[in-house]
DNA sequence: CATTGTGAAGCGTTTCACAGCC
DNA sequence: GGCTGTGAAACGCTTCACAATG
């Protein structure tokens, strides 16, 4: 029997193993060869039983007393999340923010290559961005197919996002990144994660807004009492 | 006494407002009047009793047996999340990401005009991205402090991004929307939230890998029980 | 009588606290 | 002695279910 029958980890984990993964690398290009749940916690910002707690799903990887070995860290969250290969995307959508990822290094950096870029405007095909050529909306099956990718971006002005989903779940495409603010309808089986800017302006300017009435109101209030530590805000 | 004292909304709640209101403009747009915690459930891909629960926070501003007024309920959240003006934005970075957030017209729109965008690259200093002109570092505290802005985002490289966040702070801004995948330190009373798309394709990433290896598995397995819907999948 | 508003139950996540182990 | 791994308590969010009501 293998160490761990696959698990079941919860979402809120799964969300912060990426976090983990990519201190545990900086360490290891720093010569790091060992790090506490403390450490780990303290340069993820997150507190150390839940560092503690979330590496317990992965299995029983630390030596107590001593702490755990980046090395093999990095390897069984690397294995977790599937990044133990790359995972090829294409995006649909040759707009500003289209370009900006294709061209944004931290996409090709960490696992995830453009396998391709489709726009549905013809006056947009065949331009270069960040290395890579513009194609036509009917070459995306076949980018698809070709290159085995299972992950899309959906980066097109919201009109016409679901059509651009479509697309996409029609073409193989199983997970999708929408930037666009609508909700995507998809069939069950296949995963959306949404990434809406707007939103997360709205959330600061709630905050912002809070303080300005707190403020207003009892002029001695502290918003939250000051933990004597110098840094370190609201994260969410 | 004022129909509601400053209540505390539910951090959970507060993310979900701004795509409540998002739907809810968009069908006055449609012409739409009036509409139940069911449709705008479903608008919404969520489930009705978290929209009445969600709404309740802000006051009784619904009618029993009828639902709610579009407008007021526009207006009821606009206010709550301090919408009611506009929040200029400053923007550190005119890299590729920062080049596409000044251009992106959803900033614009909704409520977050660019007030300026700035680098540290001379290089980058006076060319024009999105209509707005780069300037230099050495002029964010003046935007800030002219254009009353107290939103930051930053768009710089990982290294830089630190440096950022503490002129942004020095600066007088006190949210800051962050698209560089570190840890920001910053003084108690900054609000940061954390925008990181490797993370988001790193969390697609492990449940396509539980895809894979669920149908290496048990070849019968349904992943979830379908039901009986034609659409609608994973949304996290 | 359709639909809201909300106590109360249910559930997933976080935190505590300490036994287990190197 | 120091640090992990983990039951159990605490917490916050979601969902249920129904009384309140226009």
């Amino acid at each position: 029997m293998p160490p761990h029958r696959a698990r079941r980890i919860p979402e809120a984990t799964v969300a912060r193993l990426p976090v983990y993964l990519q201190i545990l690398v900086e360490q290891t290009e720093l010569g790091v060869e060992s790090i506490s749940s403390d450490g780990l916690a303290e340069l993820g910002g997150v507190n150390a039983a839940k560092v503690r707690k979330d590496l317990s799903y992965l299995g029983s990887y630390g030596t107590r007393g001593v702490g755990y070995e980046v090395d093999y860290l990095v390897y069984q969250i690397r294995r977790e999340l599937g990044l133990d290969h790359d995972w090829p995307v294409v995006i649909v959508g040759a707009g500003n923010l289209g370009q900006a990822l294709a061209g944004y290094g931290g996409f090709n950096d960490r696992g995830f290559p453009v396998a391709g870029i489709v726009d549905i405007d013809d006056a947009k095909v065949d331009t270069l961005v960040g290395g890579v050529r513009v194609r036509p909306m009917s070459e995306l099956s076949q980018i698809v197919a070709s290159r085995n990718v299972s992950i899309g971006v959906v980066a097109t002005p919201p009109a016409s996002a679901q059509d651009a989903a479509d697309r996409l779940v029609k073409a193989g495409v199983t997970s999708i990144l929408n930037f666009a603010p609508v909700l995507l309808s998809v069939p069950v089986g296949v995963t959306v994660r949404k990434v809406d800017m707007a939103v997360e302006l709205q959330i600061l300017s709630y905050h912002e807004q809070r303080r300005a009435s707190a403020a207003a109101a009892g002029t001695g209030g502290q918003l939250h009492a000051v933990p004597d530590e110098g840094r370190r805000g609201v994260s969410a």
